[in-house]
DNA sequence: TTCCGGTGCT
DNA sequence: AGCACCGGAA
């Protein structure tokens, strides 16, 4: 049997770093093309007002589409317009994030819907120097916002798009650099088409995220093989550079679960987390570093000179392993028992005691959560 | 157990 | 330039 692959043979290698603009035409035509056909049904693409596209980015900022998709839903079923989330407090904006991550995205969002309206009479800005003012809105989000809502020919630059450049440009050297990060956002103008940016950006990010993955990219799918040098070369697990290994330090923390019974009902004693510390405008029982020391010992005086209680700890209830960024921690929950004394007036932090129930409607960290549902039944 | 990922502060 | 921030997935 004889088989021809005269179109391979005819097809020399495009390199999109030194191609002419009729072949950037043929690059965009396949993105679109592709992004036509196989793009994903996502909340976010069925009325693509800037606010509505705002939310989607700042979420989709660090997290994956799919635990996006019902924070979505939830959050603009509850804040439909950027004045009705201006207007909430914020630690409902927190709640509807509760279990998300990077909960400063959430306050700042926030704190930008309260500028639209004060400094944009409620319309989200249509420029891109008045939206990368916002708080929380960067080069690439701002970019992104105004190409998907508003057809602005304006680049992006996010994970999966890096990875995706750094393979067309057969860029061997780390995409992280500064001077690679310039290239970068370069390659990114380049392409650009004058119309349908919005689609051709996110076309660029989704074959990024579903196919060509950091790991086994699903090359016999992608709708730009042709244009790619890493492809042809078998680099794919060359490029990107893999990026310097992450060095983790190990910490132990320890939580004391305080509770006093009144009247029957079971109270627990929370905090709210101050600026400048993890999980700020969230709850949380009383957490510390414990390091090495005795938490026996240790853990009553803590209390006592947070809240003026006399408690004694036995010995741990549940033990967790969480991270967060660079730090894997060892959590031990202690439950204090022979609480004693009142709760002082003027404390550092703001304290409080809530019922089950009340505990279920502050916002906590997925893992203050866990221990609510664990402990506090 | 490791990897992944935008913004903003220092 | 380096780091903190979070949770989920590979």
């Amino acid at each position: 049997m004889r088989v021809t692959f005269a179109c391979m043979i005819n097809d020399s290698p495009i390199l999109l770093t030194e191609s002419t603009a009729a072949e950037r035409t043929k690059f965009r035509r396949a993105l679109l093309k592709w992004f036509d056909s196989h793009q994903r049904d996502l909340p976010w693409r069925k009325d693509r007002t800037p606010y509505r596209i705002w939310v989607s980015e700042i979420m989709l900022q660090q997290t994956q589409v799919a635990t996006v998709i019902d924070y979505f839903k939830r959050f603009m079923k509850r804040f439909p317009t950027v004045s009705k989330l201006a207007a909430a407090d914020q630690s409902e904006v927190l709640k509807l994030w509760e279990g998300l991550g990077y909960y400063r995205r959430a306050r700042q969002l926030h704190t930008a819907a309260s500028v639209v309206v004060e400094r944009h009479r409620g319309n989200f800005p249509e420029t891109f120097d008045e939206v990368l003012a916002l708080p929380g809105i960067g080069r690439y989000t701002a970019g992104a916002i105004l190409s998907i809502s508003l057809d602005q020919q304006l680049p992006i630059l996010e994970g999966n798009t890096i990875r995706l450049f750094a393979r067309l440009m057969q860029m061997e050297s780390d995409p992280r650099s500064s001077a690679n990060q310039k290239l970068l956002w370069q390659f990114s103008e380049s392409l650009l088409p004058k119309k349908r940016a919005g689609d051709f950006n996110q076309s660029l990010m989704e074959i990024g995220s579903e196919i060509c993955t950091p790991r086994c990219p699903k090359c016999s799918e992608c709708p730009i093989i042709k244009f790619c040098p890493t492809f042809r070369g078998g680099l794919q697990n060359q490029i990107p550079a893999p990026s310097v290994k992450m060095k983790y330090e190990s910490i132990r923390e320890a939580v004391v679960l305080v509770s006093k019974v009144t009247r029957g009902q079971t109270k627990f004693l929370v905090r709210l987390c101050g600026e400048g510390e993890r999980w700020t405008g969230l709850w949380d029982f009383p957490r510390f570093e414990l390091g090495n020391r005795r938490a026996e010992v240790w853990l009553p005086e803590q209390i006592k000179s947070l809240t003026g209680l006399d408690v004694s700890v036995g010995s741990s209830s549940l033990q967790m392993k969480h991270a967060v960024t660079r730090f894997r921690i060892t959590l031990d929950v202690f439950s204090s028992e022979q609480v004693t004394g009142r709760l002082k007036s003027g404390a550092a932090s703001e304290l409080r005691w809530a019922t089950n129930k009340e505990l279920l409607e502050m916002p906590m960290s997925t893992t203050g959560r866990k221990i609510a549902d664990r402990c506090c039944i």
